[in-house]
DNA sequence: TATCATTTTTACCGTTTGGTCAAATCTCTT
DNA sequence: AAGAGATTTGACCAAACGGTAAAAATGATA
């Protein structure tokens, strides 16, 4: 499959962009996110987008030359989202205070950019055509280089034996599963389409299992 | 969208199933979970499914008479491996001994039913068209049904106070991503695309996260 | 207001898609 | 071995797909 690379402008070679081409190249991506969060890379199509930006698929291909090319778009756009709040954890903290920071702004994130989780979501379902190069250099790198962190707080005994490693997992997957199963959170906690009012209680579920201690009696006996 | 309901047969209405029609169905169903579970509905073709199930489309197409019907038979065969972890939880163990087994229980099933766990994910990510109902109804009294149990526990004190089904939420994801983003933990822990061996490792974190205490040294000060 | 580049539309093209049909083949029973 | 029913195939269809070409309409600028 295509990997990111180039970052090829459509309407013809022009520098600086109009402002029509502004408004349309915005109004395209966000149609853009909305298909392919719903539906994955081949579960979009371009007449959908075109539709959902009301919009002309001719006329959108004038601005993107190709499907493939919008996809790269919004991918590139996506993973300095994505990176952003593992970026910020900082060795010179406390573990607590770091961690429970790092959960906050991706559980900020979730609630920010559910369309832009769910668009990542489904490319990992798919099996990470596009992004594979992203995950093994840029995202291997700086998880390594956090895990560090997390191990030597470990190693002084500041935070439980565990693989640092999986302890990001655990994040990532606790708080990108309000995005992404939103749908599910909803209907079970008996919500409206829309409403998003489950976040608070999110917060505090993930505080209680990541800062505090879940169980309170003694294991056996 | 259609929801499940409906459970037809398309052999002609014959109620004895043959040798050869036994053998077909389960051919299809087994490439229809491959192609569906990485694609999702839409961005899955018959085409695919019939050469992956090394068969031509029409002869596909007389054992499952559309797209729609190869897709209903296999979430709902899903939806019965997706809920029986859960059935199991009882109100009369130790809240430790009950978590910590659904927790296994969940890993297993991620282990052993990735591609089912992923089919699941591509229906909440597109908005759960088919099993809305499902998730409003039978889930959701499920869900109700072990929460109050959960609560349980919290007022005699043996649980943090916290909303029980947002728990179940946190044993959900961290045990499905290990199956939804198998890509992402392969690739970030530098393994091969096979590879699967970070499950114990993962038992291991889920174990320290739910039942033990991540946090070791005071939170300020 | 005339000019020129940008933007939009109309009409298409070849391919893929989900699905049908009737004929051909195979399998099982007698 | 023959007949009936089950299975498989090839030829096909209309719609949807990603994408193109060129003309028409619009916008900016002098």
């Amino acid at each position: 499959m295509t990997q990111i690379s180039t970052t090829g402008k459509s309407p013809k070679n022009s520098r600086t962009k109009t402002r029509i081409q502004k408004e349309n190249e915005t109004r395209i991506l966000t149609a853009a996110l909305d298909v392919f969060s719903e539906n994955g890379f081949r579960g979009a199509t371009l007449d959908r987008i075109a539709s959902t930006a009301d919009m002309s698929k001719p006329n959108l291909l004038y601005y993107f030359k190709s499907k493939e090319e919008i996809h790269v778009a919004l991918l590139t756009d996506l993973l300095d989202v994505w990176l952003a709040p593992l970026r910020e954890i900082s060795p010179h903290g406390e573990p607590a205070d770091e961690i429970g920071s790092y959960i906050r702004r991706k559980l900020d994130s979730s609630r920010q950019f559910p369309r832009e989780s769910r668009l990542f979501a489904n490319e990992m379902l798919a099996g990470a055509p596009h992004i594979g190069g992203f995950l093994q250099s840029e995202l291997k790198q700086l998880v390594d280089e956090k895990a560090a962190i997390f191990q030597g707080w470990i190693d002084q005994q500041r935070l439980a034996p565990c693989d640092p490693r999986h302890l990001l997992f655990a994040i990532w997957s606790t708080t990108q599963h309000y995005a992404d199963f939103s749908v599910q959170v909803r209907h079970v906690l008996g919500l409206q389409p829309g409403d998003v009012s489950y976040y608070d209680e999110a917060a505090r579920m993930l505080e209680t299992l990541f800062l505090g201690q879940l169980m309170l009696a003694p294991r056996n006996g």
